[in-house]
DNA sequence: GTGGTCTAGACCACG
DNA sequence: GTGGTCTAGACCACG
């Protein structure tokens, strides 16, 4: 698990990309334990604060869970097919903002098609 | 031509998309002139400085050409055709990550393709 | 004699500079007689008051005279020796700044110097 | 680390060229922290947002890199090899225009060759 | 009229 | 603390 520095995005964010990723891939599964607040924010060298803000905000979204005194887990009950509009329109305002850039930088149809394809794989279980 | 106040996106980026977005559906045309900073401001309802920050940056990337005492223009020799490895880059890792959020949603590989499909032609002329 | 309409110097510099680079190539002789304010503000589609403020700032450096009522003229005593250290302070910064560029565009000293050649031949006699 | 409240050339380019010309002469090395926006404001007793403007633009050109929330550095991977077509072809227009000025005021072809020499010594490694 | 620069602040998110 | 955005104005050169 891998952080950069000198994105723009911000780093919590990014911790929040990341496990989501790893949930996704198969490489972190419902009950698995993670690693303490303390212990992430030193293996990634940022401060405790951002990570615990990145650990709330899955809390909040329901992806882990917190058992006070014991550990942090993910969600047993974890569900990925909640439907939220807001968060989908603001998602489609984004994608066509990029969407836009790929095409000003001279992107067909096809291509686009074919990017968003190759992206999508990468998600899927394997790196 | 709106603006959204509430967005988290800066205001300079919301004019900078929106003027990207009508230049690819046609509405406006290379030679065009464009509102003047102030006048432009007055109309959504934002300061000066935010309008002359979105068409400087617009400038930069050759989208419109500025004459000073004059005007601002869509760019006569508009190119949509250059590749920047940089940007395009940064814009995979951001596509991925909303793609990340659609699959979290519940979205299918076919929904996620259905929706860019959607979104694509939205952006093509009329809406 | 041409005029960049969009270039980000004013277009009385770019007459300013158009009519002393004519000077140095011979091209224009102590004595000519220049086209009238108009007739040169028609030949480039700019104000008379453009061509105007170029024909002061060029009287006043003693590069041209007018002669009241009947037209404006290259001085007959042209003189390219004078010296003004004020002028050439603000050309050393400007050019020291040119030069930085160059170096950061990754220009060893040769290919300055190259340059810098080129640019004076292409200054003397004949285009 | 200076700049001209009277010069002509705006403040925001002043600062540019000075943190360019101290990075080319080795005072300010890859991954050094540059002051604060608001410290180097202070010190040039301008306001924070002109020195963000000089920062914002170091940053596109690649020149600096931003850590939000931590601070302004060098960049690490700073590249001078970058050629810029359009960018070249503007400073050759403005270099033939300094030429000419020089010209103009006596100086022949070897005290132009001088002089470049001159400024070109100032610019490398200790002033 | 136009765009460009700048001031002197404010508020924000991030760390 | 840091940088980023924005306001509400001012002044400037150019045309």
């Amino acid at each position: 698990m891998r952080i950069d520095i000198k994105s723009n995005k911000p780093l919590y964010e990014q911790i929040i990309s990341n496990i989501k990723e790893n949930v996704l891939k198969g490489y972190l599964n419902p009950g698995d334990e993670l690693p303490s607040i303390r212990r992430m924010a030193m293996e990634l060298s940022v401060t405790p604060g951002t990570v615990a803000k990145a650990y709330q905000e899955l809390e909040r979204t329901k992806i882990i869970e917190t058992i006070r005194g014991k550990g942090t887990y993910i969600a047993s009950d974890i569900d990925m097919k909640r439907v939220d509009n807001d968060k989908l329109e603001a998602i489609e305002k984004e994608l066509t903002n990029q969407l836009l850039e790929l095409i000003y930088m001279g992107m067909s149809k096809d291509d686009v098609r074919e990017l968003i394809e190759r992206l999508y794989e990468n998600l899927k279980k394997e790196d």
